[in-house]
DNA sequence: CGTTGACCTTCCCATGATGGCAAGGTCTAG
DNA sequence: CTAGACCTTGCCATCATGGGAAGGTCAACG
């Protein structure tokens, strides 16, 4: 396969696969005589894994440990575990941050009538002036993942 | 003032300053003799906007537009309104998109006893053999992951 | 055989917001 | 006068990804 094969069926671009190769966190494939990249259903399924795990949003350095534990027949599942529950609490870090952002926002926007008129306690709240909170910090919809 | 001296007042690094001065979104301060950035209350102010801006998410860009809205006295407050309405909207979209993460990650994890046997549901569901998921698609605290 | 178009190669640059470091100038208190 | 804190500019790094240029290769079609 090229290297546009592969990409396609595995959902990586092939910029990202010689990227990839290049850092080191997949190896040099074989080349043609002409120099062109071959690959075979191993690295397939390399690369798939690899976008799996970019999905649930790990590094580049995540990827790499999850690699080596991958073709270590010796892994304990814990280690495994292990980082994936690092990477967990990272992601709930992530969540409470932008919802966090995300209510503040909502409060002053609901308190923004939102007309032709000059006055904004949108900009006033950016400004410093905080607007008289009307109602407390709303935990909306998606609200509260116990961090 | 100096630059470091609003740099603690306003919680924007100097380096940020200098940075937001080059791309333009604050003006060119006047100089001392020696070439120090001298800066008024006035300046203090701006960046203290920008600051709570940046906290609330909002981008360097958005922060263009939001400055020249707070310093325009004709603005409507609806076109503040929608800008942030817009963000908000980006907001949901990155939270949505990392509670998916999230989910998918924890039911993984979740099917990972941890132990030190090399069995490893998560390493086998990077690797696209979805894990028979022992509990049914948990719309946990936060809704569906309809990956 | 020749051309076309799809594919491949490498290399450089850009993103967005921020930090770090280096080499050098300035200011102030002791 | 000197030490140390501060300022200046400029370059490089992050992280994962995309864009594009300049050029080589390959397969198919006429």
């Amino acid at each position: 396969m090229n290297i546009g094969a592969v990409a396609k069926a595995s959902g990586v671009s092939a910029k990202m696969i010689r990227h990839y190769e290049q850092i080191g966190l997949i190896g040099h494939s074989p080349r043609t005589e002409a120099g062109y990249r071959q690959y075979q259903e191993r690295d397939l399924h390399t690369l798939r894994f690899i976008r799996s795990a970019r999905d649930l949003g790990f590094s580049l350095e995540q990827i790499r440990q999850l690699l080596s534990l991958w073709y270590d027949g010796e892994r304990s599942s814990a280690e495994v575990k292990q980082l994936a529950e690092s990477h967990l609490s990272d992601l709930d870090k992530r969540i409470q941050a932008l919802i966090t952002m995300r209510d503040a926002l909502v409060s002053l926007s609901e308190s923004c009538c939102g007309d032709n008129r000059p006055d904004c306690p949108i900009l006033e709240g950016l400004a410093g002036h905080v607007p008289a909170s009307s109602s407390p910090p709303q935990l909306s919809k998606q609200k509260a993942q116990g961090v």
